[in-house]
DNA sequence: AGTTTTACTGACCATATGGTCAGTAATAGT
DNA sequence: ACTATTACTGACCATATGGTCAGTAAAACT
């Protein structure tokens, strides 16, 4: 197996590095469906799989650990949602949005739910992000759409709140899978309601834009 | 002859109601900010400013108070989102709801963050409400909403999902205040804020059904 | 090989937690 | 006024909690 060294702490083997995965991965589900508060270090350590203070040797705190949840979600949406420029065809671009997002909602609901739980108890934890990194990105996104709308590509729209009600709407799906399927009447998150789900949502985005979705069908 | 009996137990003086209504209260606000497991009783009492056994002597234990409090969120909702009929406008209707909810969300966001907390743990103590009274709502709501479009008054368009979405959007705003304020970049969600919130969901909404919006406005 | 550093662990600790209990104050009933 | 019931409370308890520590196992280095 070889070593990427994707770390920024080169002093870790490649062991620990697996050790300190599993507790992240873990505590990850553990912060997401009980909040800080909430979540126990035993029952983390139990669904992680390793004796309580080995968590302690990798990451100090129970705080310390949470904030590094917390770093390796944003840092992976950081990455996911920055495809769209002012040249993109804006429908084909919303609809890549909400796809996405849709997507991460469904194979990464815990990263959503932890993230919902921060936002609930007033973000003490990512006050700086919101304003420092999520703003920014924000603010770009918002310029694309603004140019979108300067040549008329779509009609007048708050760029922002699109945006939240895309995340919103999106969001919804990973926060209260639960309620989502017993109102939808549905078992689980399938294919079949992961694509209903985001025909519904993009047609309905295009719409709220003044757009034409693709498939009339109707 | 039986004078009017609001109360399931009548043994309670005036008094205690009070003190009673005081602890939901406090109650509410802290099951909203962190969750079941995540909520203490020493601080829930110090919200209410009660002795923590004074808590004790209402309700025997924080399961028991917890499910007190969400019995009385689901009932002031119960009677909140059941104007609209088949014969009503549906833009009249639909605008009606969105800001109806909106408002919930504004003036009570703990009770919409306390459902948020459920739902993210899976709804233990919500899932007989989710199908015993929810879904036959939403089914009616549905029922509405199919009437419509046999009539053509709006575009087809799958009923439970755009509960769902103006249900998520809505509730996003008093779940995810910090973000919104945030992203938004306003320091408060004062009227202001809340009105160009509504017109915007209202418009979109209305857009996203196929109905002309009322303003506009461009 | 031996030695040092890193990774891990069972047993333990101080404190916080939900909850109890014996007793007091207040109200209601007569 | 006396009694009974309800409303409340300071002190306390068993247990669970986040976290530590002394020691062991396993790599890494020389």
């Amino acid at each position: 197996m070889v070593s990427l060294d994707l770390k920024s702490t080169p002093s870790d083997s490649d062991a620990s590095r697996e050790t300190k995965q599993k507790i992240l991965s873990a505590a990850k589900n553990e912060f997401a469906q009980y909040g800080f508060e909430g979540a126990r270090m035993q029952r983390l350590a139990n669904r992680a799989e390793v004796p309580k203070p080995n968590i302690h040797y990798h990451f100090k705190t129970k705080q310390q650990l949470y904030l590094a949840v917390l770093e390796q979600i944003i840092a992976s949406w950081n990455q996911a949602f920055n495809h769209a420029t002012a040249e993109s065809d804006p429908a084909e671009a919303l609809e890549t949005f909400v796809r996405e997002k849709l997507n991460q909602a469904r194979f990464d609901p815990a990263a959503s739910r932890l993230f919902a739980n921060e936002m609930i108890q007033g973000a003490p934890n990512l006050k700086r992000y919101l304003s420092t990194d999520m703003r920014p990105w924000v603010m770009d996104r918002s310029h694309v759409i603004l140019e979108w709308v300067r040549a008329k590509k779509i009609r007048p729209i708050d760029p922002e709140r699109l945006i939240f009600l895309v995340w919103s709407a999106t969001q919804h799906y990973a926060d209260f899978q639960v309620q989502a399927l017993a109102l939808l009447n549905r078992a689980e998150f399938d294919d079949s309601v992961a694509q209903e789900t985001a025909d519904f949502l993009v047609d309905f985005v295009l719409r709220g834009c003044g757009l034409q979705p693709k498939n009339p069908c109707g």
